[in-house]
DNA sequence: CTGAAAGCGCTTACAG
DNA sequence: CTGAAAGCGCTTACAG
């Protein structure tokens, strides 16, 4: 235990704790030859200050919350890297709260209990009908979403209906008439993700004069497997789709695999656009739709930053573009 | 400012504090009745503990510190998917600190600094020649490293040798005898990772009678850009080799974009054995080395939970096994 | 610009 | 089994 206090400083160097207190933190208030002098002795006692005793005092815990779903699915990284490089060097740490689908039964820790852990949260992919949005928009500490719209809390997004109308509409101008759709899980939710891509997709069909078709509509569960089998159902459709857009790179990759399995080349028997911009997508060729994971995370963290600051902001609403990345996968070769 | 203390439950329970606080810690001192009464207020007004009290006065901070170099990086993840799974539940937080590569000039945070916020370490991957680890040799609190070896605290790690080894011998199964090898950074330091691995390559050839090759031996910079360039510099060789080890998947995917590039088919033209257990490797049909990754995470948090319970624990060695999965770049088709 | 003192909300010997 | 009181190590009005 090191036991070095403000209280051992201020002995060592002949001056109040408060005096002290104030110099650590660099306070104006201080005479510079003191605060000198006074921070010399710290150093010289090796003193580390207790964040704890520190928290108690001033109600700020120095922490920010992360809570998110799938903490090892690769996009929720991205993001916590660019959380992580914002508040680097500012002292705040950053606390994992792995809390996501509500089906999962485990034990979801109450963020009123979490509240109290953290000055704030960043909450990624928080579904918009789910009760943990709901105890979020109840706590009273700053709040960023991503990923989820808000007009209660500041929130950082992507333009997902742009995105997905972008996607479509690259297909469309491949000269493709009809175009497959591997979604998530669900698709008429007007509260999912997947409803603002699918509006995208279906802004694109229109402005081309052509109408969806349930049949090409098929869920892939956002995993690489659901992808696959998705694709093998679109392929075995009587009339297949000659185009495909799938709502993530890893759904896509599935796809891939199906076309694979089928001798199907990727480009020239059917074209396939993913979302995310997955790292592994440059190395297979798909093109995709790619989201700016890590400014998405350094703006969140950002609003936090600036809400911690100054606690009456009113909520921002932060809408980051995607860009569209033509790969071989929309290319005849 | 949710502002009921336990003050304010005594008062409504007609209690002590120091009875609500050992009730609410469920100790088995309280008289059961007294101890529900209590509850019951306490759940009445909604109380929520302070962490920073607590901390204060217990000297325990209630979260335990995650060290790691590669936020993104795949396997990491994993492995703190594997903690947090271990640490679910127990009201311990997960407080991640990103700091890594000693060649990166980013402000490290102080490890004697972190150590006031949490009540012991896991750190991943810091190299057996780091500052950093030596950093967490000084100081006082429960550390377990992993995938670094260590008599002074507790480590997990993998049996790297024996993984390599058997990688090899698979090799020499299939009747390969000019294997090539994709290291990562260096090869010749008897401190890192690689070096570990190295000595299985080598000992799995010696085996088999032959001798290892510098020429055979190129740097694929642990990355996939990495992996395809030393992929390519083997194609290059006046005697390339017939079969590849590689000593992680994502050098192993650069590997096999190579081969593509190349028009070769890895399996029948070329082995090709990667090192990890990526997702990826599955979908791509790329022969690997699996890494328990979440068994390792949960391994990590189990010692450190038992050294916060009883701080004398020896240091102890947790090496867990890997797996050879032999897919599609090890048959020929 | 500096200090004495109260207070943050718990836990824990100590006494009963 | 329960309570009064000190203490954890800071911060912050308040007074000077």
């Amino acid at each position: 235990m090191n036991s070095i206090g403000i209280r051992d400083i201020a002995r060592a160097a002949g001056v109040s704790t408060a005096t002290v207190s104030r110099a650590l933190r660099g306070f104006a208030t201080v005479d510079p030859e003191l605060r000198d002098h006074v921070l010399a002795v710290a150093e010289r006692l090796n003193y580390v200050g207790s964040p704890a005793a520190a928290a108690l005092s001033t109600g700020k815990m120095n922490a920010i919350g992360i809570i998110t779903p799938h903490l090892s699915r690769w996009s929720t990284m991205r993001m916590v890297e660019g959380i992580e490089r914002e508040l680097r060097g500012s002292g705040i740490d950053l606390v994992l709260y792995s809390m996501g689908d509500p089906n999962d039964p485990h034990p979801r820790p109450p963020i009123q209990r979490l509240r109290t852990r953290v000055d704030a949260f960043v909450a990624m992919s928080v579904a918009a009908n789910s009760p943990d949005l709901e105890a979020l928009l109840a706590v009273d500490v700053p709040v960023c979403l991503i990923g989820t719209e808000s007009e209660m809390v500041s929130c950082v997004l992507i333009d997902d209906t742009e995105g997905a109308r972008t996607a479509t509409a690259h297909l469309l101008g491949l000269g493709h008439t009809r175009i497959g759709l591997i979604y998530g899980r669900q698709i008429r939710d007007p509260l999912v993700l997947e409803q603002t891509r699918y509006l995208g997709y279906l802004a694109a069909l229109g402005g081309a004069g052509l109408e969806s078709s349930a049949e090409l509509e098929v869920s892939g569960g956002f995993t690489i497997a659901g992808g696959e089998q998705a694709m093998m159902r679109l392929l075995d459709l009587p009339e297949p789709p000659t185009a495909v857009f799938a709502m993530s790179d890893e759904m896509a990759f599935g796809a891939l695999r199906a076309l694979d399995a089928r001798g199907l080349t990727p480009g020239s028997d059917i074209a396939l656009v993913g979302f995310d911009g997955h790292d592994m997508a440059d190395y297979l060729g798909l093109s995709t739709i790619a989201q700016p994971l890590e400014q998405i995370g350094t703006a969140a963290a950002k609003v936090i930053l600036q809400s911690l600051d100054q606690d009456d902001r009113p909520p921002t609403k932060t809408i980051l573009g995607t860009q569209l990345i033509a790969r071989r996968s929309t290319q005849a070769r």
